[in-house]
DNA sequence: GCAGTCAGAGTTGTACACAACAGTCTAGCT
DNA sequence: AGCTAGACTGTTGTGTACAACTCTGACTGC
């Protein structure tokens, strides 16, 4: 692999995630002169990173002005949450990887570092698990598309848990998380793909309800 | 809107086009420096779009070789479809639009220019108003992220049928695309765009049922 | 005759200088 | 005092020169 389309990758895996931990709030002026400094590039590949990140609708950029990360509220993301609900019951029915060994050994990480979280929670550090774990269960289908897409929308709506967390039990919620995990990792026991991503859409549905109060 | 703006829209939906009509066949080197000529620009302007493009799967640039046309054959596609399946079912289902007369008037539009393809196939021609009338299946739906996956997943497809053709009756195919405009103008007319998103899709999966021979 | 090598053309990727634009602050006039 | 014009600063957008890279083909040595 090149290593121009790898440092693209990195660059936008790391400011996608910046974003969306809300390191660059909504509304955050991101200086392209700044940015290309800060990772040793010039303004060129770092104009493409941030073009990308454009149309992927989390930032905006004006000329003259600067390139803003984008604002997000739950109404106007509930047309995605809506959409984002049948891709996941859609990872259960397009295409489901087998249960490998691999993938029983991954929910397990997960339930342990949901079970670290819980002892000592944290609202960060529930987002970057969140986002891992998000990954973990696209992997569950082997639907290229249908893993692009529902990735694409999820960091989307990525940002609204973490500005919600505030009017919200943080306790209450990684225990909840946690519960989820839990309820997973015995369906995959089973091998039942259905059932996981049934969870995880069900559990999708009530986030958004508990957010929306 | 910036002019700018505007003019990446035109270009990338110009480009977008060639790539689905064939007129740019897969494998074919894109030249940015003559594509620039052509538009009036600068190589900077047409790189982004170009980088859009490649981001949606329809071009490749390689460092060095050039900017080549994706291949696509339908066992890769096999997925997109399968996802397509069940986004053009969820048009009928996720914040339909109220079927206005402006609607009516728009179904009645395709219907009378599938009835001129029939009276004259051609491939090129069915090509292009298969493009348009997926726009309009997209209109019968309030969502907007729906609407941009959709069609995203559209262009990633759009080349099979007219790859396919030569392999199939075109006569044939026009009348069944005319019929089932006509089947989604009598939904519409009653108002149900459940039945015509449900009509959508069953006529998509037997267009794939039939290039597959 | 054949294989290896090297030079050349053509392409995309990168860096940088400059143009275009938006917002702000100040100076000057009324 | 208030208001307007204009310069100034900082930003993104564009153009262009050059670097990095790939492929081809001819040439040279054996």
């Amino acid at each position: 692999m090149s290593t121009a389309a790898a440092r693209h990758q990195r660059l936008h895996a790391e400011l996608r995630s910046r974003i969306c931990l809300l390191d660059y709030p909504p509304g955050t002026r991101l200086s392209e002169t700044a940015l290309a400094d800060e990772f040793g590039t010039s303004r060129t590949p770092l104009r493409r990173v941030l073009a990308r990140l454009e149309d992927e609708g989390l930032v905006e950029s004006r000329h003259g002005v600067g390139t803003l990360v984008t604002d997000v509220d739950l109404a106007r993301m509930e047309q995605v949450y809506g959409l984002r609900l049948h891709l996941a019951e859609l990872v259960g029915h397009l295409d489901p990887a087998p249960v490998t060994a691999e993938v029983l050994a991954g929910i397990a990480g997960y339930v342990a570092r949901g079970t670290a979280l819980v002892a000592s929670p944290d609202a960060r550090s529930f987002a970057q698990l969140n986002m891992d774990y998000h990954g973990f269960g696209l992997s569950l289908t082997d639907n290229l598309p249908l893993r692009s897409t529902a990735e694409r929308l999820y960091f989307l709506t990525a940002r609204i848990w973490l500005q919600s967390i505030p009017r919200m039990d943080l306790a209450s919620e990684c225990a909840i998380f946690l519960s989820e995990m839990q309820d997973t990792a015995a369906a995959l026991a089973t091998g039942d793909t259905q059932a996981a991503a049934a969870i995880r859409r069900t559990h999708i549905a009530m986030s958004v309800t508990r957010m929306a109060r």
